[in-house]
DNA sequence: AAATTATTGTAAGCATATTAACAGACCCAG
DNA sequence: CTGGGTCTGTTAATATGCTTACAATAATTT
């Protein structure tokens, strides 16, 4: 049996199970992605698809193509393949050719998508507010300017 | 064709995908798996197969059930039949029948896993260690205390 | 002891993500 | 105007999560 090192206490392996800001932050993020799921799930709606029909509501009657819509989602091509696959079979979105580039799609959102969008968004706006306001004005300030901060940090690892 | 509602300036439906708080944490996130998955997968680890890999670590030479690391790791039995099986793959975990309850199997690190983990946590302390030395140590508290309310308003929610 | 209830691990079906490879369509260079 | 490179969307394989259902085994109740 190999022996297992770093067991003295305060030093041991679970130090950064607990007390650390980084376990926080990830316990804090799984209880948001409950809490969103849940309230997407209301409205038939995932994380992810409500994030696809806000920026299609956003892009107007053009539509975006796959890519765009990928681009802005910061999620590859192939995720929206099957993103959008699901959100046709909701009726939510359809895919119309492009009659200038005969390899994109424009997908746009249907009168469906739009209602439903037109009811949810003030829904989800409260929703959001309400979440936040456990926070006054100036904690959201620090609490934001000490998330950028560990944001650089973390993007010069 | 559907007529887009609530398009004015600052309360339009793009406000809380900039500028918010919760888009800021998300895209903390975003980062953080990102920057871990690398650091994880230097030592031909991910983030879940390292979580299992420490409860177990810590667990000692009697393993730990299926069960039990699930409701460590706050994931369904249903997931770590999953993970074990590619844990199993990777020759870093084995299951061994338990003889006073035949539905049960006690999961333990190989040689092999202790090994790598007598290793790799050094690496992964320093590795925590300097990304959170973008925060001194008054601001990880002022974090994690906003964090934590944060999180009692999610929870009431 | 027998019947009911609870728990364990597995399996199936789905949603979401990744990467790598691909065919088709576009564009630019010569 | 033809070739080579580039972009688009799709596909396949994999990883991770979820829920629901199930069979085997334990535990409890009667």
């Amino acid at each position: 049996m190999g022996v297992r090192k770093i067991q003295e206490k305060g030093a041991g392996p679970d130090h950064y199970l607990s007390k650390n800001a980084l376990f926080v932050l990830g316990s804090v993020w799984d209880t948001l992605e409950d809490v969103f799921s849940m309230h997407f799930a209301r409205y038939g709606l995932s994380w992810p698809k409500f994030n696809a029909l806000i920026h299609l509501y956003m892009a107007g009657d053009r539509g975006l193509t796959q890519s765009e819509l990928g681009k802005k989602m910061l999620v590859s091509r192939a995720n929206i393949t099957g993103l959008i696959e699901r959100l046709e079979k909701d009726s939510l979105v359809i895919r119309n050719a492009d009659p200038s580039d005969k390899r994109v799609f424009r997908v746009c959102l249907t009168d469906r998508a739009i209602i439903l969008m037109n009811s949810f968004i003030p829904v989800h706006n409260n929703f959001i507010h309400k979440i936040m306001s456990a926070l006054d004005r100036n904690e959201k300030e620090v609490f934001i300017s000490l998330l950028e901060k560990l944001k650089k940090g973390l993007e010069s690892v």
